[in-house]
DNA sequence: CATAGCACCTGAGGGC
DNA sequence: TGCCCTCAGGTGCTAT
């Protein structure tokens, strides 16, 4: 489910929340996640105050006194929103992070594809180790796509949601991108030239930005912190529009499955 | 190392 | 209404 542009949105509405608190308890009601959670977490960081929230990639981290992090990942169908701690858990509310304020944090995952990790140094953690650079704040250029898919093979859908090569783009954002860029998602990441590169960074962080000024797409029914939807899906381009006419030139938005995963584009806008 | 395919789960939606 | 099928926003692991 979440994206870059989800997790952000559920950073932002969580931080206020969240950051100087201290850690009441964290109540896990069922640890069977990617990876089990820990049966020692709750214990290992009870008591600690949360320092910062923040996100590298689709990873929440909150970040805790000692330097230590708790790591959250919202996988497909993960949510992460505050409720009061009377409020009683519905069906698949995975686990709680209670906080001293009587605010509970708490996570819905049905696919149970997310993750609740500790880590005593988050950014070395094996799993964020390797991520590629964040795509906003900066640190994208044109230059760096151009030079990481040199010889690749892929097509460049699959190379952008590499998160070893950028980190935080999924499906949504890559087909979105793509199109604004007038790139065929189709085509080998390697045969693709320096210029249009530049273009098609530009049009990551415009998409991304864009999304996260609207609060992030809800396809079903993420929902950020503060449990409102997001509204970004009213300005996809060909996300799930098949059939629908191409906002740039009329012809039907084209459907195809590429790795396993649905790819949309325009054939005529799309090069 | 790069690539392709599989695996992990549950729920929604469509066709009949 | 119910059954069966397909599909879904992620990503690590394995075999080649």
């Amino acid at each position: 489910m979440p994206e870059l542009p989800e997790v952000e949105t559920t950073r932002r509405g969580l931080l206020p929340l969240a950051a100087g608190r201290h850690i009441k308890q964290v109540v896990i009601r069922d640890p069977r996640l990617r990876w089990p959670v820990p049966a020692t977490l709750p214990a290992r960081v009870r008591g600690h105050r949360i320092e910062t929230l923040t996100r590298r990639g689709k990873y929440l981290l909150f970040d805790l006194d000692d330097a230590s992090s708790l790591i959250v990942h919202l996988g497909m169908s993960g949510s992460l929103r505050a409720v009061r701690a009377a409020e009683p858990p519905a069906a698949h509310e995975a686990f709680d992070l209670c906080l001293d304020s009587g605010w509970c944090l708490r996570m819905r995952d049905p696919r149970r594809f997310g993750a609740l990790l500790w880590a005593a140094d988050a950014r070395a953690h094996p799993l964020l180790a390797h991520l590629g650079p964040e795509p906003l704040g900066g640190a994208l250029a044109g230059d760096l796509l151009y030079e990481a898919s040199r010889r690749r093979t892929v097509a460049v859908r699959d190379f952008l949601i590499d998160s070893h090569v950028i980190a935080g783009i999924g499906n949504i954002y890559a087909n979105e991108a793509l199109f604004t860029a007038g790139i065929d998602p189709r085509r080998a990441a390697g045969r693709i030239g320096r210029t249009r590169y530049r273009r098609l960074s530009y049009a990551v962080i415009r998409v991304l930005e864009d999304a996260i000024a609207q609060g992030g797409t809800t396809l079903r029914d993420f929902a950020g912190g503060d449990g409102r939807p997001g509204h970004f899906q009213m300005a996809l381009r060909v996300y799930g529009r098949a059939g629908e006419p191409c906002p740039g030139c009329g012809a039907p938005v084209m459907r195809q499955t590429l790795s396993g995963r649905s790819c949309f584009f325009c054939r005529h806008c799309q090069r």
